[in-house]
DNA sequence: GATAAAGTGAACAGATCGGTAAACTTTGTC
DNA sequence: GACAAAGTTTACCGATCTGTTCACTTTATC
Protein backbone atom coordinates (compact mmCIF):
# COMPACT_ATOMS: atom_id res chain seq x y z
CA UNK A 1 0.00 0.00 0.00
CA UNK A 2 2.12 2.95 -1.62
CA UNK A 3 0.88 6.49 0.11
CA UNK A 4 -2.54 7.68 -1.94
CA UNK A 5 -3.74 10.55 -2.85
CA UNK A 6 -5.91 10.97 -0.05
CA UNK A 7 -2.82 10.61 2.18
CA UNK A 8 -1.05 12.67 0.34
CA UNK A 9 -3.51 15.44 0.05
CA UNK A 10 -3.83 15.29 4.08
CA UNK A 11 -0.40 15.68 4.60
CA UNK A 12 0.08 18.75 2.33
CA UNK A 13 -3.59 20.11 3.57
CA UNK A 14 -2.00 19.88 7.16
CA UNK A 15 1.15 22.25 6.05
CA UNK A 16 -0.75 24.60 4.49
CA UNK A 17 -3.24 24.97 7.17
CA UNK A 18 -0.31 25.01 9.64
CA UNK A 19 1.43 27.84 7.88
CA UNK A 20 -1.62 29.81 6.87
CA UNK A 21 -4.35 29.02 9.26
CA UNK A 22 -7.91 27.16 8.86
CA UNK A 23 -10.27 30.49 7.94
CA UNK A 24 -7.75 31.66 5.97
CA UNK A 25 -7.18 28.41 3.51
CA UNK A 26 -9.74 28.53 1.36
CA UNK A 27 -10.23 24.91 -0.90
CA UNK A 28 -9.29 25.96 -3.83
CA UNK A 29 -6.30 27.31 -2.04
CA UNK A 30 -5.49 23.52 -1.95
CA UNK A 31 -5.71 23.19 -5.24
CA UNK A 32 -3.18 24.68 -6.02
CA UNK A 33 -0.85 23.70 -3.64
CA UNK A 34 -1.64 20.07 -3.57
CA UNK A 35 -2.01 19.68 -7.20
CA UNK A 36 -4.90 17.92 -5.96
CA UNK A 37 -8.53 18.73 -8.21
CA UNK A 38 -11.57 20.09 -6.07
CA UNK A 39 -13.77 16.74 -7.23
CA UNK A 40 -11.08 14.89 -5.65
CA UNK A 41 -10.54 15.99 -2.59
CA UNK A 42 -14.31 16.02 -2.46
CA UNK A 43 -14.62 12.80 -3.23
CA UNK A 44 -12.59 11.95 -0.29
CA UNK A 45 -14.19 14.21 2.10
CA UNK A 46 -17.46 15.33 2.27
CA UNK A 47 -16.43 18.99 3.29
CA UNK A 48 -13.68 21.11 4.31
CA UNK A 49 -14.36 20.70 8.02
CA UNK A 50 -13.97 16.71 7.46
CA UNK A 51 -10.75 17.15 5.81
CA UNK A 52 -9.40 19.83 8.56
CA UNK A 53 -10.60 17.14 11.39
CA UNK A 54 -8.40 14.52 9.41
CA UNK A 55 -5.42 16.99 8.96
CA UNK A 56 -5.41 17.32 13.06
CA UNK A 57 -5.41 13.56 13.48
CA UNK A 58 -2.43 13.03 11.28
CA UNK A 59 -0.70 15.90 13.31
CA UNK A 60 -1.42 14.52 16.70
CA UNK A 61 -0.58 11.21 15.64
CA UNK A 62 2.89 13.10 13.90
CA UNK A 63 3.40 15.38 16.94
CA UNK A 64 2.99 12.58 19.64
CA UNK A 65 5.30 10.09 18.08
CA UNK A 66 7.74 12.66 17.94
CA UNK A 67 7.80 14.38 20.92
CA UNK A 68 7.75 10.78 22.96
CA UNK A 69 10.31 8.87 21.09
CA UNK A 70 12.66 12.21 21.62
CA UNK A 71 11.48 11.86 25.34
CA UNK A 72 12.55 8.34 25.43
CA UNK A 73 16.15 9.23 23.99
CA UNK A 74 17.07 11.93 25.64
CA UNK A 75 16.64 10.60 29.21
CA UNK A 76 16.42 7.14 30.90
CA UNK A 77 14.93 7.76 33.75
CA UNK A 78 11.31 8.98 34.11
CA UNK A 79 11.93 12.05 35.62
CA UNK A 80 14.95 12.85 33.25
CA UNK A 81 12.16 11.87 30.41
CA UNK A 82 10.10 14.51 32.47
CA UNK A 83 13.15 17.09 31.58
CA UNK A 84 13.87 16.20 28.11
CA UNK A 85 10.41 17.04 27.10
CA UNK A 86 11.63 20.53 27.46
CA UNK A 87 14.98 20.03 24.94
CA UNK A 88 12.98 18.78 22.51
CA UNK A 89 10.40 21.76 22.46
CA UNK A 90 13.88 23.96 21.84
CA UNK A 91 14.42 21.65 19.15
CA UNK A 92 11.29 22.07 17.90
CA UNK A 93 11.56 25.73 18.25
CA UNK A 94 14.43 26.07 15.97
CA UNK A 95 13.23 24.71 12.98
CA UNK A 96 12.67 27.28 10.43
CA UNK A 97 8.73 25.95 9.70
CA UNK A 98 7.81 26.66 13.66
CA UNK A 99 4.89 28.12 14.06
CA UNK A 100 3.19 27.29 17.39
CA UNK A 101 1.08 24.50 18.33
CA UNK A 102 -1.71 23.46 15.78
CA UNK A 103 -4.02 22.30 18.60
CA UNK A 104 -3.96 25.90 19.99
CA UNK A 105 -4.85 27.33 16.95
CA UNK A 106 -7.62 25.40 16.16
CA UNK A 107 -9.18 25.59 19.87
CA UNK A 108 -8.78 29.69 18.92
CA UNK A 109 -10.69 29.61 15.16
CA UNK A 110 -13.05 26.86 16.64
CA UNK A 111 -14.14 28.17 20.18
CA UNK A 112 -17.48 26.08 20.87
CA UNK A 113 -16.24 23.17 23.13
CA UNK A 114 -18.97 21.19 21.03
CA UNK A 115 -17.40 21.97 17.49
CA UNK A 116 -15.56 18.84 16.50
CA UNK A 117 -12.33 20.62 15.86
CA UNK A 118 -12.22 22.11 19.36
CA UNK A 119 -13.60 18.63 20.62
CA UNK A 120 -9.94 17.19 19.11
CA UNK A 121 -7.70 19.71 20.00
CA UNK A 122 -9.06 18.56 23.46
CA UNK A 123 -8.42 14.97 22.99
CA UNK A 124 -4.61 15.51 21.55
CA UNK A 125 -4.41 18.13 24.95
CA UNK A 126 -5.48 14.73 27.13
CA UNK A 127 -3.45 11.99 25.07
CA UNK A 128 -0.64 14.13 26.28
CA UNK A 129 -1.70 14.56 29.76
CA UNK A 130 -2.26 11.01 29.88
CA UNK A 131 1.73 10.06 29.29
CA UNK A 132 2.89 12.77 30.56
CA UNK A 133 0.77 11.59 34.38
CA UNK A 134 2.33 7.76 33.61
CA UNK A 135 5.96 9.35 33.68
CA UNK A 136 5.12 11.08 36.74
CA UNK A 137 3.97 8.21 38.05
CA UNK A 138 6.87 6.46 37.58
CA UNK A 139 9.37 8.92 39.12
CA UNK A 140 7.67 8.63 42.25
CA UNK A 141 6.00 12.10 42.04
CA UNK A 142 3.97 13.01 45.48
CA UNK A 143 0.81 14.33 43.09
CA UNK A 144 1.74 12.79 39.55
CA UNK A 145 -1.49 14.14 38.14
CA UNK A 146 -0.81 17.49 39.54
CA UNK A 147 2.82 17.61 38.49
CA UNK A 148 1.95 16.29 34.63
CA UNK A 149 -0.51 19.21 34.69
CA UNK A 150 1.95 22.03 35.87
CA UNK A 151 4.64 20.43 33.38
CA UNK A 152 1.81 20.84 30.68
CA UNK A 153 0.94 24.12 31.37
CA UNK A 154 4.99 24.68 31.28
CA UNK A 155 4.49 23.79 27.79
CA UNK A 156 2.01 25.20 26.17
CA UNK A 157 3.41 28.49 27.74
CA UNK A 158 6.38 27.87 26.38
CA UNK A 159 5.29 26.75 23.00
CA UNK A 160 2.71 30.36 22.77
CA UNK A 161 5.48 32.20 24.31
CA UNK A 162 8.21 31.19 21.31
CA UNK A 163 5.30 31.59 18.68
CA UNK A 164 4.68 35.14 19.56
CA UNK A 165 7.51 36.86 20.76
CA UNK A 166 9.45 34.86 18.27
CA UNK A 167 11.53 33.85 21.88
CA UNK A 168 13.06 30.15 21.30
CA UNK A 169 14.93 30.69 24.74
CA UNK A 170 11.07 30.04 26.06
CA UNK A 171 12.09 26.59 26.19
CA UNK A 172 15.46 26.77 28.23
CA UNK A 173 13.30 29.17 30.72
CA UNK A 174 10.39 26.39 30.99
CA UNK A 175 12.88 24.11 31.67
CA UNK A 176 14.51 25.68 34.44
CA UNK A 177 11.28 26.16 35.66
CA UNK A 178 10.45 22.20 35.32
CA UNK A 179 13.50 21.22 36.95
CA UNK A 180 11.98 23.53 40.44
CA UNK A 181 8.82 21.46 39.81
CA UNK A 182 10.61 18.31 39.83
CA UNK A 183 12.55 18.87 42.83
CA UNK A 184 9.95 20.10 44.73
CA UNK A 185 7.39 17.08 43.79
CA UNK A 186 10.18 14.05 43.78
CA UNK A 187 11.65 15.16 47.39
CA UNK A 188 11.47 12.36 50.11
CA UNK B 1 -17.37 63.98 25.99
CA UNK B 2 -19.15 61.28 25.94
CA UNK B 3 -18.56 58.37 24.45
CA UNK B 4 -18.43 58.94 20.32
CA UNK B 5 -20.04 56.48 17.75
CA UNK B 6 -16.31 55.28 17.46
CA UNK B 7 -15.84 54.14 20.67
CA UNK B 8 -19.14 52.10 20.86
CA UNK B 9 -17.81 50.45 17.49
CA UNK B 10 -14.17 49.21 18.92
CA UNK B 11 -15.98 48.45 21.96
CA UNK B 12 -18.39 45.93 20.10
CA UNK B 13 -16.33 44.79 18.01
CA UNK B 14 -14.07 43.81 20.45
CA UNK B 15 -16.61 42.07 21.72
CA UNK B 16 -17.51 39.98 18.03
CA UNK B 17 -13.62 39.29 17.51
CA UNK B 18 -13.30 37.78 20.81
CA UNK B 19 -16.03 35.61 20.84
CA UNK B 20 -15.97 34.56 17.24
CA UNK B 21 -12.13 35.11 15.85
CA UNK B 22 -11.81 37.88 13.10
CA UNK B 23 -11.28 35.88 10.02
CA UNK B 24 -14.89 34.18 10.82
CA UNK B 25 -16.35 38.06 11.55
CA UNK B 26 -17.42 39.76 8.34
CA UNK B 27 -17.90 43.40 8.51
CA UNK B 28 -21.44 42.85 7.69
CA UNK B 29 -21.83 40.93 11.12
CA UNK B 30 -20.62 43.99 12.42
CA UNK B 31 -23.47 46.10 11.19
CA UNK B 32 -26.20 44.05 11.94
CA UNK B 33 -24.44 43.60 16.03
CA UNK B 34 -23.00 47.12 15.89
CA UNK B 35 -26.02 48.73 14.29
CA UNK B 36 -23.44 51.00 12.78
CA UNK B 37 -23.88 51.62 9.18
CA UNK B 38 -21.02 50.33 6.96
CA UNK B 39 -20.47 53.52 5.65
CA UNK B 40 -19.38 55.03 9.35
CA UNK B 41 -17.37 52.35 9.94
CA UNK B 42 -14.99 52.71 6.96
CA UNK B 43 -15.56 56.88 7.11
CA UNK B 44 -13.54 55.62 10.89
CA UNK B 45 -11.52 52.99 9.89
CA UNK B 46 -9.93 52.42 6.05
CA UNK B 47 -9.89 48.78 6.59
CA UNK B 48 -11.09 45.99 8.49
CA UNK B 49 -7.36 45.47 9.88
CA UNK B 50 -7.13 49.12 11.19
CA UNK B 51 -10.37 48.36 13.54
CA UNK B 52 -8.94 45.16 14.58
CA UNK B 53 -5.79 47.00 15.35
CA UNK B 54 -8.35 49.66 17.15
CA UNK B 55 -9.71 47.04 18.88
CA UNK B 56 -6.69 44.81 20.84
CA UNK B 57 -5.46 48.51 21.25
CA UNK B 58 -8.71 48.95 23.47
CA UNK B 59 -8.11 45.15 24.93
CA UNK B 60 -4.60 45.73 25.49
CA UNK B 61 -5.52 48.78 28.08
CA UNK B 62 -8.78 47.13 29.45
CA UNK B 63 -6.89 43.92 30.19
CA UNK B 64 -4.02 45.68 32.05
CA UNK B 65 -5.35 47.90 34.05
CA UNK B 66 -7.61 45.07 34.82
CA UNK B 67 -5.02 42.34 35.49
CA UNK B 68 -2.76 45.26 37.16
CA UNK B 69 -4.93 46.36 39.64
CA UNK B 70 -6.56 43.21 40.48
CA UNK B 71 -2.83 42.28 41.61
CA UNK B 72 -2.10 45.74 43.63
CA UNK B 73 -5.44 44.74 45.31
CA UNK B 74 -4.35 40.95 45.58
CA UNK B 75 -1.53 41.34 47.60
CA UNK B 76 0.54 44.23 49.61
CA UNK B 77 4.00 43.10 48.98
CA UNK B 78 5.36 42.46 44.89
CA UNK B 79 5.59 39.06 46.11
CA UNK B 80 2.09 38.19 46.72
CA UNK B 81 1.36 40.77 43.89
CA UNK B 82 2.73 38.22 41.85
CA UNK B 83 1.13 35.28 43.24
CA UNK B 84 -1.82 37.50 42.74
CA UNK B 85 -1.54 37.29 39.34
CA UNK B 86 -2.64 33.69 39.30
CA UNK B 87 -5.82 34.41 41.48
CA UNK B 88 -6.76 37.22 39.45
CA UNK B 89 -7.00 34.29 36.04
CA UNK B 90 -8.88 32.39 38.10
CA UNK B 91 -11.25 34.57 38.80
CA UNK B 92 -11.19 35.44 35.01
CA UNK B 93 -11.33 32.04 34.23
CA UNK B 94 -14.71 32.08 35.69
CA UNK B 95 -16.46 34.45 33.90
CA UNK B 96 -19.03 33.17 31.79
CA UNK B 97 -17.85 34.86 28.59
CA UNK B 98 -13.95 33.64 28.67
CA UNK B 99 -12.52 32.51 25.43
CA UNK B 100 -8.84 32.64 26.51
CA UNK B 101 -6.07 35.42 25.85
CA UNK B 102 -7.65 37.48 22.64
CA UNK B 103 -3.59 38.17 21.91
CA UNK B 104 -2.56 34.68 20.88
CA UNK B 105 -5.93 34.14 18.83
CA UNK B 106 -4.77 37.16 16.95
CA UNK B 107 -1.21 36.08 16.88
CA UNK B 108 -2.70 32.76 16.19
CA UNK B 109 -4.65 33.76 12.56
CA UNK B 110 -2.17 36.56 11.65
CA UNK B 111 0.89 34.80 12.05
CA UNK B 112 3.62 36.62 10.40
CA UNK B 113 6.08 38.02 12.86
CA UNK B 114 5.95 41.62 10.67
CA UNK B 115 1.96 41.32 10.19
CA UNK B 116 0.99 44.55 12.28
CA UNK B 117 -1.59 42.59 13.77
CA UNK B 118 0.72 40.32 15.00
CA UNK B 119 3.32 42.91 16.29
CA UNK B 120 0.71 44.47 18.52
CA UNK B 121 0.68 40.98 20.33
CA UNK B 122 3.61 40.89 20.72
CA UNK B 123 3.89 44.36 22.18
CA UNK B 124 0.89 43.59 24.49
CA UNK B 125 2.94 40.57 26.12
CA UNK B 126 6.01 42.70 26.25
CA UNK B 127 4.29 45.21 28.62
CA UNK B 128 3.20 42.53 30.58
CA UNK B 129 6.91 41.73 30.96
CA UNK B 130 7.63 45.10 31.57
CA UNK B 131 5.71 44.98 34.87
CA UNK B 132 6.55 41.46 36.66
CA UNK B 133 10.52 42.78 35.25
CA UNK B 134 9.52 45.80 37.88
CA UNK B 135 7.78 43.23 40.93
CA UNK B 136 10.12 40.34 40.58
CA UNK B 137 13.42 43.12 41.09
CA UNK B 138 11.33 44.79 43.93
CA UNK B 139 10.78 41.10 45.39
CA UNK B 140 14.56 40.96 45.34
CA UNK B 141 14.38 37.86 43.11
CA UNK B 142 18.04 36.43 41.89
CA UNK B 143 17.48 36.66 38.62
CA UNK B 144 14.34 38.60 38.26
CA UNK B 145 13.79 38.92 34.72
CA UNK B 146 13.98 34.56 34.24
CA UNK B 147 11.34 34.95 37.31
CA UNK B 148 9.34 37.40 35.50
CA UNK B 149 10.20 34.79 32.16
CA UNK B 150 8.78 31.74 33.47
CA UNK B 151 5.83 33.41 35.64
CA UNK B 152 4.75 34.41 32.50
CA UNK B 153 5.56 31.02 30.72
CA UNK B 154 3.23 29.72 33.66
CA UNK B 155 0.36 32.50 32.86
CA UNK B 156 0.56 31.63 29.38
CA UNK B 157 0.00 27.67 29.63
CA UNK B 158 -2.90 28.41 32.20
CA UNK B 159 -4.91 30.11 30.14
CA UNK B 160 -4.26 28.26 27.02
CA UNK B 161 -4.92 24.90 29.07
CA UNK B 162 -8.30 26.58 30.27
CA UNK B 163 -9.46 27.65 27.32
CA UNK B 164 -9.26 24.35 25.48
CA UNK B 165 -9.78 21.69 28.20
CA UNK B 166 -12.72 23.87 29.90
CA UNK B 167 -10.66 23.48 32.21
CA UNK B 168 -10.22 26.63 35.32
CA UNK B 169 -8.59 24.80 37.51
CA UNK B 170 -5.34 25.78 35.72
CA UNK B 171 -5.09 29.11 37.17
CA UNK B 172 -4.81 27.31 40.88
CA UNK B 173 -2.17 24.55 39.20
CA UNK B 174 -0.12 27.05 37.97
CA UNK B 175 -0.40 29.23 41.16
CA UNK B 176 1.07 26.37 43.01
CA UNK B 177 3.81 25.90 40.76
CA UNK B 178 4.62 29.46 40.62
CA UNK B 179 4.32 29.96 44.52
CA UNK B 180 7.15 27.04 43.96
CA UNK B 181 9.55 29.08 41.77
CA UNK B 182 9.16 32.21 44.06
CA UNK B 183 10.26 30.39 47.03
CA UNK B 184 13.32 29.11 45.25
CA UNK B 185 14.13 32.73 43.59
CA UNK B 186 13.56 34.73 46.81
CA UNK B 187 15.21 32.55 49.07
CA UNK B 188 18.47 34.26 50.85
C1' DG C 1 -32.57 78.60 12.41
C1' DA C 2 -28.78 78.04 9.01
C1' DT C 3 -24.70 75.24 8.52
C1' DA C 4 -21.55 71.58 8.77
C1' DA C 5 -20.36 67.31 10.71
C1' DA C 6 -21.68 62.76 11.46
C1' DG C 7 -24.50 58.96 10.46
C1' DT C 8 -27.90 56.35 7.59
C1' DG C 9 -29.76 52.72 3.98
C1' DA C 10 -29.31 50.33 -0.04
C1' DA C 11 -27.31 49.03 -3.90
C1' DC C 12 -23.21 47.61 -6.02
C1' DA C 13 -18.55 46.27 -7.23
C1' DG C 14 -15.04 42.23 -7.92
C1' DA C 15 -13.13 38.62 -5.60
C1' DT C 16 -13.41 34.59 -2.96
C1' DC C 17 -15.96 31.31 -0.13
C1' DG C 18 -17.51 26.09 0.25
C1' DG C 19 -19.43 22.86 -2.64
C1' DT C 20 -21.50 20.54 -7.09
C1' DA C 21 -22.22 18.72 -12.03
C1' DA C 22 -20.97 16.57 -16.18
C1' DA C 23 -17.93 14.64 -19.37
C1' DC C 24 -13.47 12.85 -19.87
C1' DT C 25 -8.77 10.40 -18.83
C1' DT C 26 -5.72 7.78 -16.23
C1' DT C 27 -4.65 3.76 -13.44
C1' DG C 28 -4.67 -0.74 -11.48
C1' DT C 29 -6.71 -5.49 -11.58
C1' DC C 30 -8.61 -9.80 -13.05
C1' DG D 1 -7.80 -6.21 -23.04
C1' DA D 2 -12.13 -5.32 -20.62
C1' DC D 3 -13.75 -2.92 -16.70
C1' DA D 4 -14.17 -0.38 -12.63
C1' DA D 5 -12.01 2.85 -9.52
C1' DA D 6 -9.80 6.97 -9.02
C1' DG D 7 -8.51 11.26 -10.77
C1' DT D 8 -8.93 15.02 -14.11
C1' DT D 9 -10.74 19.65 -16.31
C1' DT D 10 -14.00 23.10 -16.65
C1' DA D 11 -17.70 25.51 -15.62
C1' DC D 12 -20.89 26.70 -12.46
C1' DC D 13 -23.96 27.69 -8.06
C1' DG D 14 -25.42 30.88 -4.36
C1' DA D 15 -23.44 33.00 -0.53
C1' DT D 16 -20.22 35.85 1.56
C1' DC D 17 -15.99 38.59 1.59
C1' DT D 18 -13.84 43.61 1.89
C1' DG D 19 -14.68 47.90 0.31
C1' DT D 20 -17.23 51.86 -2.42
C1' DT D 21 -20.80 55.00 -4.13
C1' DC D 22 -24.69 57.96 -3.77
C1' DA D 23 -28.51 60.22 -2.11
C1' DC D 24 -30.53 61.12 2.16
C1' DT D 25 -31.28 62.19 7.46
C1' DT D 26 -29.92 63.18 11.98
C1' DT D 27 -27.36 65.91 15.31
C1' DA D 28 -24.82 69.47 17.43
C1' DT D 29 -23.11 74.26 17.24
C1' DC D 30 -22.90 79.19 16.63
Amino acid sequence: MRPTKRDELVGKALKTFYAHGFHATGMDRLVEETGISKTSMYKHFRSKEDLILAALRLRDAQFRDWLFHRMAALGKTPREQLVGLFDALAEWFAEPGFRGCMFVKAASEYQEAQDPIHAQAAAHKALLFEHLHGLASEAGARDPGLLARQLLILKEGAIVTAQIEGRPEAAAEAKAAAACLLDAALAH
